[in-house]
Formats: structure tokens, C-alpha cells, sequence
DNA sequence: GCAGCGATGTTATAACATCGCATATCCGCC
DNA sequence: GGCGGATATGCGATGTTATAACATCGCTGC
């Protein structure tokens, strides 16, 4: 049975509670793009995402997209891979641990790792230099499972 | 004393020599846009680069500067920090080993950490998704310690 | 009504990066 | 010396990603 699609729209809906709790609202544009985002796990470009935006709303224009992303993001709904100007829905509602960004060079698909001692090790490692994380958003570029067994998925 | 000078001298030298040993050549325009990096530690971006290169080379063209920083980035002498579009000279001849690329959200500064305890825990953390590890450059925004001690370096 | 305000529409442009093809330079070989 | 391939550069155009600037809409409170 398709659960998919339910998942998605629960999703939504817990993204919609939480931005309410903060006081801002999640449009129907932001909708949108965080379910277009949830439709592809692997991360997504701001002028893909355009062009499927067109499609319902034929008069999206770049500021729409990322006037909607960058929304997403300061709700911490979404996260940019910088390194290959890739977007992606956050696995996990609100974190407030830092993720890892596995990014894959082969297929460019990016995977959201959530790990404690690694964060831990991290924490130590900048306090050791004086520096204090800002962001949770770690980028590494690792080769995906899939591609590791050569399979090299799209 | 000026050692900043021949500091870079050398490690220009130094620079050469690794292309060398590896069948490929430092030309001037590599040579100048290495140099340039060494000169902006906290790093620099692709068209500032460009600007200063035509002081002395009226002719250059973003082609110019780019196929430098390939070039330099596939030797090993420089990396790209995607989440900024900077590119900085590396600390470290050559390493095997990946480092952390600390990218201050104030003043937009790029430290570069050598760090075998965080890397052991980053491997331990990627083989147990099956990941593996692929490029030297891990990106983490975190605030350096000018500008968390609130000196907010240009 | 009508200010105040957040969101959106719209046009243009800034900023970053690559392509394609011609020319030049180097180097080993005949 | 002359040739041929590989590498490097010049140069114009183009492609891609992101933001600026300003107008408008729709709601809420007064
Ligand atoms: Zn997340
Ligand atoms: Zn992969
Ligand atoms: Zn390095
Ligand atoms: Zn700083």
C-alpha cells in the first residue's frame, strides 16, 4: 500500500505545526517546495525545483524558490549541500544536534547522518582551537553504499 | 624580519617540486594564482582572484583563473570550500589524510584543521552506513576565535 | 477607509562557472 | 632542422546559481 504518501503528508503537517509554534506560517508556495523536497530525498536544485514549481504555477520565478528555501532552512526544515548547491528536506523534524551531509560523488545523492560521538569528537576538536560551531550542517563527501558496490545509481 | 616572503618563496618552490615529481608542471599563471592564495589565508573568491590577477596580466579571463584552480585542486595544493565559493591554498604539502575546513559565518575566514581523532571517529561513523570516506575537504561552519571573542575580523 | 505588515509577483542583474574552438608552446622523435 | 602529439593559453560566448529592487496583494486592527 502506498504509504508513501501519507508519510509525506504527515510530514507536512508536523513541519506546519512547528512553524506555527514559532510563530511563522508555512504557505501554501513553502508547502509546496518542502513537499517537492520530500519527493526527492536525494537532494534537489533550486532551478529543477523552478521547473517543477512551473508546472502548478506557471509564474514561479527564481525569488520564488528561494524565497521559500531560504525559509525552510532558518526553520530548519530544509538544508543546503553548498558544495554542489543542492537542497534537501531534514530527516529529522527540528534537530538540534549537528548532522553529517554525506554527499556522493558519484551519483550526487546526499544521505543525513545524525551521530552523537561524532559530534562529540567535533565539539572537542574546535573547542581545542578556540572555535564554536555554528551550523548543523557538515558537509563530507563519502561514496554512497549503492556506488561503493559499484552499482552506481543515477 | 620579512619571512612572510620567503616563507612563500619556499613553499612556491616546494609547490613546484611536488608538481614535478608527478609529471605535471607549475606554470606562471598556476604559479601566480598559487602565490595569490598564499597570500589570502582566510581565502579568496574566484573573481577576486581574476582582479588581481589582470594587474599583472591584463588578459586573463575567468577560463584563466579557473583552470589554475583546477589544476592546483588536482594537485593537492588548494581547496575549494563549496558552502562559500572560496578557494584557499592548503596548510599541508600534501596530505593523505582529509582535514576540516572551518568556515567562520562572520568574517567569512577558512581555517584548516589537521585532526587524526575526529578523522578516526568521521571513518568509524561513515563504515557503519556502509559510506566511504571520498575527499579531503570537510566542511563545517563554525565561529573563529577573533570573532567569538566579539572582534568581528573584517 | 486605510495604515501596517508579511508574503508574493516581476523584472533585471549580480555572481559563479564552463564550453568550444583557435592558437601557441613544449618536447621527444625522425 | 622539421614533424607530430600533448599540454597550456587566449578569447568569446554561454550556462548556472542567486539576489536586488521595487510593485502589489491580502489580511488585520483601528
Ligand atoms: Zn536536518
Ligand atoms: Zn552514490
Ligand atoms: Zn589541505
Ligand atoms: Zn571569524
Amino acid at each position: 500500500m502506498n504509504s508513501d504518501l501519507s508519510d509525506a503528508t504527515q510530514a507536512l503537517e508536523r513541519a506546519a505545526a512547528s512553524c506555527r509554534e514559532r510563530g511563522a506560517s508555512l504557505t501554501a508556495i513553502r508547502r509546496e517546495v518542502l513537499a517537492l523536497l520530500y519527493r526527492t530525498p536525494k537532494g534537489i536544485k533550486a532551478y529543477d525545483l523552478l521547473e517543477q514549481m512551473r508546472q502548478t504555477r506557471g509564474n514561479a520565478s527564481p525569488p520564488t524558490v528561494y524565497r521559500a528555501l531560504d525559509f525552510l532552512i532558518e526553520q530548519g526544515l530544509a538544508h543546503k549541500i553548498g558544495r554542489m548547491n543542492l537542497f534537501v528536506a531534514c530527516r529529522h523534524g527540528a534537530h538540534s544536534s549537528p548532522s553529517l551531509f554525506l554527499v556522493c560523488p558519484k551519483c550526487n545523492g546526499v544521505t543525513e547522518l545524525e551521530d552523537p560521538d561524532m559530534v562529540t569528537s567535533l565539539y572537542a576538536s574546535l573547542a581545542a582551537t578556540g572555535h564554536r560551531l555554528d551550523s548543523p550542517e557538515v558537509e563530507i563527501s563519502a561514496v554512497c553504499p549503492q556506488c561503493v558496490a559499484g552499482r552506481e545509481a543515477a
